[in-house]
DNA sequence: ATCCACGATTTGAACGCTCCAATTGAACGT
DNA sequence: ACGTTCAATTGGAGCGTTCAAATCGTGGAT
């Protein structure tokens, strides 16, 4: 009942070890007829090698490392679960396993680097949060690190990586041109200041789609720190205008509900009187009502695993990284654009 | 460069393999003198053992399994990834690291455990969202895997294993006693159907912090399935009674949101005119201002590693599951049970 | 017949660690 | 002086796998 090793399989088979490691590695190694008669021996003990002899013989582990992030403002942070979910139930279908690691600063996270490389003997790490001069990604790279990362390398420099990312732009077009479809013309931005990159990137698809219906109005492109409280400051002065909005995008939903709790508090429908979009899906619009474009976790997940084989195949250095893959949000409606 | 052995560090101290294996494993046995001049070597070359070589000899991994839970009604659920950061946190502190999986149910995560077993060897596994009939704690219990739940073994049955859970009479009396603190006397409960354990709990909370104060209307303890909806509905048979409750506490802040819908439908303010209260602090409750009684998830996590280790360090079979451990849950004030 | 090439398979060593049994040397009692 | 004891240390074996090199047939060319 002890658990079968190579050996023990070898030895009822009737061939040696290596050959029943071959069937499993290199089967065109072996003679088709000895390999059905190895496989079968295989099935019937129920043989799996162990991780731990492999990885000690080939620096190999079928891990990738991925960092949980400290529960922070609550909202937009939680769609990360999703991701690592979706990542962990991809990888386990090819065999891969998810490691968890935690750390609070970039500087951490590379010292957990270090030792993941040391002790487990990582194969590859998929880094999520990808921000303006990000050290994670310098240092990977120097040291020839598998990686590949969700979120683009924002600081243009040194971008020389695999990424996946979702087209910001794609989702807030999606959402700008159903509201006009619905009828709306005065649609408003609630974006970040510009030193978010990924906020422009969503507020072009605002401005863009307005654009091409020949709607302009600078006064209704508005920037704001993130937080419900300050989307709710800023709703208020633009309901206040003489010719105030009528339906609203926002760059995240955390902006958004901030834009809903002002509505409702002016005795204002949401849907009815006033439109609102949101940004991320996160599980609080899923509740309450809120359309939101979502990003496509599964999709982000499968295309970073795949990159990621890739990136494991090809020698090191790599030539070119493979990629870039971006995918398009999905625009998710509810009743905060139901206009009945 | 390359990473130093056990061999190098031997060799680099003048002393022998196992010598340098036990400053590490075992340091009484080495005499003090030659204890320091090891480890000064260890330190000087940064020496980290192998996790792989260690494993393949000792059968132990350093690693537990956990789950992670597909996103699924997105409010409740929520939390347990705050769970999962505080253990991966907690854990890479004492040198252990958490092995992600996913599974959609009891079998598959079982067939998860199997293989997790057999390739990585992990040393234990920490669950989640026990359940009546829990199978899994009953198949781990049975090979005698090292297990932890966070959740208490509901089943009454076979609930010969340790756990860690938060005592949701504690949350619900705390909340019930801060609102007869501030004025209401008139108090409803929204429950779930007595079918689940964990909801009588927590109407129990409720119930004897009523009665002790004197105050008693079976038509204030309603029983509803989760969902907004529902606690929409529920709140508004509520609120059409002749002498309506001035405050509700709920078994979960979805259902806290349905009250929370129907209140403002009705023109009325939260927390000036109904106060509410919800139950597991999700993020959502943060953002809105709903007052909930939050489980306090980093206490939950260190009593599982301390359980855990418990558990490893007894002899398997272990005489008595270390435990359990009760924690109560932190109520968070906010807007909603705020009087101006 | 002999040799060589080639495919199929086997054997031995190694990965880095820990377990176990064995060795050393000092301290002690008689 | 001699064995005995005990603490401190060492060397060999082995965990289960893969890699490199060696072996074994077998058949075709010479």
């Amino acid at each position: 009942m002890a658990r079968p090793t190579l050996e023990i399989v070898a030895a009822r088979a009737a061939v040696s070890r290596q050959t029943v490691s071959n069937v499993l590695n290199s089967p065109h190694l072996v003679r088709p007829e000895t390999r059905t008669r190895v496989e079968a021996v295989i099935a019937e003990l129920g043989y799996r090698p162990n991780r731990a002899a492999q990885t000690l013989k080939t620096r190999r582990s079928q891990l990738v490392g991925a960092r949980i992030e400290p529960p922070r403002d609550g909202i937009n942070r939680v769609v990360l679960t999703h991701f690592l979910h979706a990542l962990t139930s991809r990888a386990q279908l090819q065999g891969l396993r998810v490691m968890l690691f935690a750390a609070d600063e970039d500087r951490d996270e590379i010292g957990q680097y270090e030792q993941l490389l040391e002790d487990h003997d990582l194969d590859a790490f998929v880094l999520t949060d990808t921000h303006v001069g990000d050290a994670r990604t310098a240092w990977l790279a120097e040291r020839q690190v598998p990686f590949v990362t969700f979120g683009r390398p924002w600081g243009a420099l040194s971008a020389y990586h695999s990424w996946v990312d979702v087209d910001g732009g794609a989702g807030t077009r999606a959402a700008t041109t159903h509201l006009l479809d619905i009828g709306h013309r005065r649609i408003a931005f609630l974006g970040w200041p510009s030193d978010a990159a990924a906020g422009d990137d969503r507020r072009d698809g605002w401005a863009q789609t307005c654009a091409a219906a020949g709607i302009h109005d600078e006064r209704l492109d508005v920037r704001v720190p993130e937080g419900l409280e300050h989307g709710r400051a800023a709703t208020a002065k633009l309901l206040d205008l003489a010719d105030p909005p009528t339906a609203l995008v926002c760059v995240t939903d955390s902006l958004a509900l901030g834009v809903w709790a002002e509505v409702t508090r002016r005795g204002l429908r949401v849907g009815r009187d006033v439109a609102i979009v949101g940004f991320d899906d996160s599980p609080t619009a899923a509740v309450i009502g809120l359309s939101s474009a979502a990003q496509p976790m599964d999709q982000a997940a499968a295309a970073c695993l795949e990159l990621m084989h890739t990136v494991l195949d090809a020698p090191q250095p790599a030539p070119t990284p493979p990629g870039p893959v971006l995918l398009a949000p999905q625009l998710v409606l509810r009743a905060s654009t139901a206009r009945d």
